[in-house]
DNA sequence: TAAGAATATGCTGACTTTCGAATATACTAA
DNA sequence: TTAGTATATTCGAAAGTCAGCATATTCTTA
């Protein structure tokens, strides 16, 4: 049947264009510009300072966020100034704070785990 | 101050963190599979059936997915059950649907405004 | 123990990502 | 127009990713 094909060959456009945005989110760099988004707008040179960054990589990441819709960006002068395009993209970020969080209070519970082991074997 | 270059550091090793989370689930194939096992635990067999995947390559997103701890997994019998680890990890691709979906409506925004100006012309 | 199923691992080649250095472009002010 | 500031682009090397193939490993059943 055609229909099977034809939906599934759509789902995986949308997985693909899905894994584009994770991907795009998927470096420290990257995801260290967007939190600084969420606060607000900044310019490239401004958030390049707050990073630490060097000037080329700090606009090799903006391009790539660029290039993948996840900031928006606007000339005012000399300067660029960059915002985040949808605060959705922010949530991704909140959601994988919970997961850390989650992961590591487990590992705090297995260290704590160890102490009794060694506690007891005394 | 030594505390500011700690802090700095800690905060680059979370990053580090999510982008590796990230990075796992950035990919067409994985996100099929996070998908799938949202609705339920299944064989890694049965995932590559459903997905239509080389043995191999299953084997290899899985992998993945088990090192960066995407997923957990257990034997029975000659089978391995995999399932997903934290549910939030699903909460991930509801974000990342969300945006699609406001992306995907942009583009038709668009389309329709295209759409109107040639009705203008005539 | 041998055969067969289910799954994992190792290897290779094509492709992509990343960084840093150099260079280019765009704007501003003298 | 020239110098200076802000930002982007290009290039090359090192590292990483991915699919496909061959080969292991592990379990089950005869």
């Amino acid at each position: 049947m055609l229909t099977f094909e034809y939906t599934k060959n759509v789902s995986n456009d949308i997985r693909r264009l899905k894994s584009e945005i994770l991907q795009a989110l998927a470096h420290p760099t990257r995801i260290a510009i967007v939190e600084e988004l969420r606060r607000g707008e900044l310019t490239a040179g401004a958030l390049g300072v707050k990073l630490g960054l060097d000037q080329a990589n700090a606009s090799q990441h903006l391009a790539l966020l660029r290039s993948r819709q996840i900031v928006a960006y606007r000339k005012e002068g000399s300067q660029v100034i960059y915002s985040l395009k949808d605060p959705a993209m922010g949530e991704v970020l909140d959601v994988l704070k919970r997961i850390c969080k989650r992961r590591l209070e487990e590992t705090m519970d297995l260290l704590d785990e160890i102490g009794e082991g060694r506690h007891e074997a005394r």
